[in-house]
DNA sequence: GTCTATATCGGGATAGAC
DNA sequence: GTCTATCCCGATATAGAC
């Protein structure tokens, strides 16, 4: 196939990626071999290496990309001059979706990032993973007296933690609360939007 | 030697586990290799057959010990009738500093448990994860009028997710937020102890 | 109990036919 | 571009000498 400068991929391809995408997430770098992504793509295994050369620079293109999408999109809610709290709403109702929608991306994310910290490096290029626009603007409501004196860096990340959490520990919480029933965990998860909402404007507003 | 009741294990039975429980706390299940083990611990590789029959044995040896390591001792804090505010900044503190001896059992723990979900079912009869107790207080406590009505369950695990999120993000948010700097990590992980304290308590309690 | 040697398997990767 | 055959290596595990 010819490869013009728009790098059209073959249709083999986009299978090999979505094949390995899906597997590297579920089951990690370790966790995947070549014969389970080709098995998947229903190709033959020598084509993987035909595209991608290495196990290695074929993870490197589907967890880049993985890594932009689990970087909560935050910038986009503050083009409107909404107050503060509705602000935070949108964030985690945002974010929240996000991972319902990619129930193990955070899991894989946070474990190919302690097993490699160093590819870390080059992230910080690629995505911007950047929450000074944040930072600066819950500084701002501290001084104009809107919220209490909060480190806006821990501040930061509660908010994260408080979203990602109950996905990456989801079996456990899942059978601890619920018994292991999925559909009583995602009504769960639901709900959990609003109630965490609550909880970080309780705890940063000023009460009048 | 000859094992009596009490199953007095050799010295040599220790050094594996010890070299086990760091490598795969670290690296994991996948991430380890017997070899490794061995080299740690200065002994034949045979010998870890010798001792413990395969790989997985084990492993679950290591596993179900960490896990109960890894589940907050929330009960103990329960004994005394101190406010609840009190409790749960025990509650955190504890269980932060718990983590610092142990940096790497979080992402460890949870990623194993995302990868073999069915081994909780055993780990459910060995360690007590029962936050029973912790659910009843705080139900009681808001029926009492001291705290706002929140899903106590939501704030159990909002409670784990604040402690436990800045271990498994380390990487991430130490590159982040100092460049990578650990001393500075540190002192902002023992910084979190009051912080999240503070937060927590502004969240749940009704204001006089 | 501890070692060496070896069996067996699966994984990543390459060569070459078509 | 796609396949088969093959190489090479590392990993778990076992057999057996000491």
């Amino acid at each position: 196939m010819v490869k013009n400068k728009a790098q059209i991929s073959s249709e083999t391809e986009q299978r090999i990626l979505e094949a390995a995408r899906q597997e590297f997430i579920r089951f990690g770098y370790d966790g995947t071999s070549i014969q389970q992504i080709a098995d998947i793509a229903h190709i033959n295994k020598s084509l993987v290496h035909y595209y991608f050369r290495s196990k290695d620079r074929l993870f490197d293109k589907i967890f880049v990309q993985a890594f932009q999408s689990f970087v909560p999109k935050i910038e986009e809610v503050f083009t409107s001059d909404i107050p503060i709290t509705e602000i935070i709403e949108r964030i985690i109702g945002n974010y929240i979706d996000l991972l319902k929608e990619n129930s193990f991306l955070p899991a894989f994310i946070l474990h190919e990032i302690n097993q490699h910290p160093d590819r870390i490096y080059e992230l910080m290029h690629a995505g911007r993973a950047n929450p000074v626009i944040f930072l600066k603007h819950i500084q701002a409501e501290i001084e104009k007296g809107v919220l209490r004196p909060v480190d806006p860096r821990h501040l930061f990340i509660n908010i994260i933690a408080l979203c990602l959490f109950p996905f990456i520990g989801r079996p456990l919480l899942q059978r601890i609360f619920f018994k292991g029933d999925q559909p009583a965990y995602d009504q769960f998860l639901e709900e959990r939007k609003k109630e965490i909402t609550q909880f970080v404007i309780q705890a940063i507003c000023i009460k009048i």
